[in-house]
RNA sequence: GCUCAAGUGGCGGAAUUGGUAGACGCGCUGGAUUCAAAAUCCAGUUUCUUCGGAAGUGUGGGUUCGAUUCCCACCUUGAGUACCA
């Protein structure tokens, strides 16, 4: 019998599909698991070893979980919504949904290969119409809510409604626009419809808005801030421009202090959790009104530090605040013009790039200081931006760097307040050491107390409070893409409409061309046949628009993440075509126990998606306000690129050795040419389909008889020929190998690089398993009853492999497999009693080997459910120990002690031993330490 | 600049409450088998060494009988983020 893994993995794989092996059951008297993986991207490119990291991790628990007992829930799915298929279909005129299907069907092929038990009776695609429905569904609940402060959570917008007809917006305390008039029942109850549905999107949780948006032209679309890269598009690499549009907006912000409070009660890794919070960038301090001397204007600020507000000495305004036209002297108007012109001419990257130079200009006018009356010079500069916060500060050169280098350039006076403290040189920033001085009735105080009485007493002149900002913007939530949900929105007059949820998927239209139209328009503006009739409630054709029954469609598509923001819940009832899933779905699943997925997505989808199951908790649709309670984060296998040496103006071409004091250049070639000990095939190169004639008069000049590659870690990427394909490994090695070697590679957070070269150790480790069960005779176990050293090596394998799976440290384990195997084929072992329990152990990380080797010993049926088996903590007891016997601290031999013995005598022992005396030269022990059953320490 | 993570043989890495540093694997060296190669098996493989030993986990200090592990300062690399008031 031969260990076939090709033939043994496809047999299994077809097994476990044909069984349904690990179809999950909604309703089961086994505990739940639910173990999710962020899903793919399916794009044309296929997979490449590194993808699958956190899939067999994930898949190694899941299996791990149901050896356990647990009725498991290990779904998948595609993000198939995206850039590239739009691209190519741009490019080619091929609809994305085909290169989308085409490509699903490869990503399926290359998972099937690698032996993962996925339900997939639950599959998801983000842009199939029967998702996207519920998707457009959750965009219609948001519409419908808005944010009640005095509840802290989201509420329905009739409810809203109720309250503005009877009291209106006075006392209403919600997350909203900002600047919105106040008006009385009355005044709401007179308002013709359009003014109400106007001030009601002010409140609503997705609103239209108009936003100044990162456009990217050569896309023909805007980018969210986390898909631009150093000023670029992160796809393609385009120029992106500031440009204002009317655009839905999802109000993020209500949610900030959730986002953040809710940080604490998960179980996510720190680096994690402090992206986030640093994203939300929650900062406390105090709102303050300056008075400008004569105007009615006023400027506010906020500052985080009230305390210093004696220390202010000048005011900064963003050159883009709307104050400055109205307050500037004519004196300064033509200084003041200029320098805002200058300053809407460099791009938002330029400013970025250049945060040395310091430049500003002097408005002519004077604010009026709060406390002393003073006035104080208002000016404006590019270091105060126009979106965070009010756009103004309080400038405090004493106490903030950038205002002190901003005060020392213009030569604006440093007032000093904080006692005994030198500026001469620099501001002075610590909060902690803060001593107020020369600030009237904060004088002598630390920051803290300081704080609270400037807030106090700006708060009783009414020209301030103390308030909480937050980074954290809304997220705009239109695209101008083709391959993207359309919004279930239909515009009367200019005022958008939602179709009612019973008429929903609205499906994508078709159109001649992906591009935006002449005009300017989204993508979906080229489609004839995109209006919405409200008799018939279906989409018609655009020559129908009446403005009566028939009205425009919107034109815009939903970004990337909202496909995402809520696939972990629609798992549990996938096919649920009357909900987004049923209440004994969600109440059996409740949320994800474990998510693995790239720590890429750490403000992205991982923010987004906890904002969307706060809402829906809100609504009462969900168990839990956090849907994920421990997730993981696999980092990256990165690429061993490979170089050859080309002398400089030559076909000769150096080994690695000989490069030495030559000009030589290195090119990259494909890593499948290098064979073990970085050896380059220089036949193959030749043979090369698409670079083999590039080397025809190529001469490789050798060291010792072969060429040496020069090697170098890098992402593993096509244009760097270093990119693994799974399916070769697949094929030469096998799927367990893979796995095993994935997941041997190093720790699972770790970035780690990929070397082919090394998977011949799992792999003869797998053969050497083999070899333990089954030889050119057959199968070779029996009954033999177990030895104590048999016994010992099972259970510590199966004490260390569970431990190591639930610290998810799988490396170890993969260790541990081979010195089980190692130490079973010294001792000769056939007992079944010992083989048969060691294959459920390996079984979660190869799958196919431990199903076919239980099939051989008799069993029917998978292994997938057997226990997994019980660690006997008995086989482990020993009589002795070997004592490690150190001098100071150094080991310097060990010695085989029994373990019963007690404190005195190992002392003694130790010190009549020869080898100690030899040791201590003669010397007398100051002391010595024996620690039983550990160590035996000797200090002199 | 700030935040987070990480520095251990030629390489990937191990050492779970401080207790034998380098498990396991790759690569390398030698040997067996073979006409030869692949595959397989056996032995060795941190460095230095006067072959008795000695040093050694990024650097420098500290705590301890004992530190890869704990504390302080610094250096390097990677990731994220940034005129955030």
């Amino acid at each position: 019998m031969r260990y076939d893994f090709n033939k043994i993995e496809k047999k299994w794989q077809d097994y476990w599909a044909k069984n349904e092996t690990f179809k999950a059951e909604n309703n089961s008297d086994k505990p739940k698991f639910y173990v999710l993986d962020m899903f793919p991207y399916p794009s044309g490119a296929g997979l490449h070893v590194g993808h699958p990291l956190g899939y067999i991790a994930s898949d190694i628990y899941a299996r791990y979980k149901r050896h356990q007992g647990f009725n498991v829930l290990h779904p998948q799915g595609y993000d198939s919504f995206g850039l590239p298929a739009e691209q190519y279909a741009i490019q080619t005129g091929q609809h994305p949904a085909i290169t989308t299907a085409e490509n699903i069907k490869t990503y399926r092929r290359q998972l099937d290969q690698i032996g993962f038990s996925f339900d997939w009776s639950r599959e998801v695609r983000t842009s199939d119409p029967s998702y996207y429905k519920w998707t457009q569904w959750i965009f219609i609940q948001l519409f419908n809510s808005w944010y009640n402060k005095d509840s802290d959570k989201a509420e329905a917008i009739t409810e809203l409604e109720k309250i503005f007809a009877s009291e209106g917006n006075l006392n209403v305390n919600a997350v909203c626009d900002d600047a919105i008039e106040p008006f009385t029942a009355e005044d709401w109850i007179r308002f013709d419809s359009k003014k109400q549905q106007e001030l009601l999107l002010q409140y609503r949780l997705t609103y239209l808005a108009e936003t100044e948006v990162n456009w990217c032209p050569a896309l023909g679309t805007v980018l969210a801030n986390d898909e631009i890269v150093n000023g670029v598009s992160e796809r393609g690499g385009h120029p992106v421009i500031r440009k204002k549009m009317t655009q839905w907006s999802m109000r993020i912000s209500a949610y900030a202090e959730r986002l953040l409070q809710g940080l604490d009660t998960i179980d996510w890794t720190d680096s994690l959790k402090e992206s986030q919070r640093n994203w939300i960038g929650k900062s406390v301090g105090a709102a303050v009104t300056f008075n400008i001397v004569g105007h009615n204007e006023v400027i506010d600020v906020f500052t985080t530090r009230p305390d210093t507000i004696f220390g202010v000495s000048f005011m900064t305004l963003a050159p883009e605040h709307e104050l400055v036209a109205q307050i500037t002297t004519p004196e300064q108007k033509a200084e003041v013009d200029a320098y805002v012109l200058a300053t809407a001419k460099r791009s938002e990257r330029d400013r970025m790039a250049d945060v040395k130079t310091i430049s500003g200009a002097f408005t002519g006018a004077y604010a009026e200081h709060p406390f002393t009356k003073e006035p104080i010079p208002v000016w404006i500069g590019d270091y105060v931006l126009a979106g965070y916060g009010t756009g103004a500060v309080m400038s405090v050169p004493c106490g903030d760097q950038r205002d002190y280098d901003f005060a020392k350039h213009f030569n604006i006076p440093i007032p000093n307040i904080f006692e005994g403290i030198d500026i001469s040189e620099e501001a002075f920033a610590d909060k902690e050491k803060t001593v107020i001085a020369n600030s009237d009735f904060l004088n002598g105080m630390n920051y803290k107390k300081a704080t609270k009485r400037a807030i106090y007493e700006l708060e009783q002149m009414g020209q301030g409070e103390g308030k909480t900002n937050y980074r954290l913007r809304d997220a705009v939530f239109s695209r101008q893409r083709y391959w993207g949900e359309p919004f279930p929105v239909y515009y009367i007059d200019g005022m958008p409409q939602m179709i009612a949820t019973e008429h929903l998927p609205i499906e994508l239209p078709e159109v001649e061309k992906y591009l935006p139209t002449e005009t300017g328009e989204p993508p979906l503006g080229n489609a004839t046949k995109w209006a919405w009739c409200t008799e018939t409630n279906t989409v018609v054709n655009n020559d129908k628009i009446d403005g009566k029954a028939i009205f425009p469609l919107e034109l815009n598509t939903m970004p990337g993440w909202a496909g995402s923001s809520q696939y972990f819940n629609r798992y549990m009832d996938p096919q649920n075509d009357k909900e987004i899933f049923s209440k004994e779905a969600i109440n059996y699943w409740q949320q994800v126990d474990l998510y693995i997925g790239g720590s890429e997505h750490a403000t992205g989808h991982l923010l987004y998606s906890r904002f969307w199951q706060k809402f829906m908790f809100d609504l009462g649709l969900v168990p839990h306000d956090e849907y994920a309670k421990k997730l993981i984060n696999q980092g990256m296998i990165l690429g061993t690129s490979a170089f050859i040496y080309r002398e400089e103006g030559t076909q000769t071409y150096l080994s690695l050795g000989l490069i030495e004091g030559k000009k030589v250049q290195p090119i990259h070639v494909k890593v499948k040419y290098v064979i073990a000990s970085d050896e380059l095939d220089i036949e193959g190169l030749k043979a090369d389909a698409e670079f083999g004639e590039d080397y025809a008069d190529a001469k490789f000049v050798l060291e010792n008889g072969v060429y040496k590659v020069g090697r170098d870690v890098e992402k593993m990427s096509k244009s760097k020929y270093n990119v693994v394909n799974p399916d070769d490994i697949v094929s030469d090695y096998g799927a367990d190998s893979l796995r095993l070697y994935e997941m041997f590679l190093g720790p699972l957070e770790q970035y780690k690089p990929w070397n082919t070269a090394g998977i011949t150790g799992v792999h003869s480790f797998l053969k050497k398993l083999w070899k333990l069960y089954a030889d050119d005779n057959g199968l070779k176990v029996n009954d033999a009853e177990p030895t104590k050293d048999n016994l010992k090596t099972l259970h510590k394998t199966i004490k260390k492999v569970q431990e190591d799976i639930e610290n998810f440290s799988f490396n170890t384990s993969v260790s541990t497999f081979m010195i089980a195997a190692n130490e079973l084929t010294a001792q000769k072992c056939t007992s079944k009693a010992i083989l048969e329990p060691l294959l459920v152990l390996i079984s979660p990380y190869a799958p196919h080997i431990a199903e076919e080797l239980w099939s051989q010993l008799g069993n029917n049926g998978s292994i997938a459910t057997v226990p997994f088996p019980e660690f006997d903590a008995s086989h482990l007891v020993e009589s002795s120990k070997n004592y490690p016997i150190s001098f100071n601290g150094k080991m310097r031999f060990t010695l085989e002690l029994p373990l019963d013995m007690s404190k005195e005598d190992i002392e003694k022992t130790v010190l009549a031993n020869e080898k100690t005396q030899e040791q201590l030269a003669g010397r007398t022990p100051k002391k010595v330490i024996v620690v039983p059953g550990k160590i035996v320490n000797i200090v002199g």
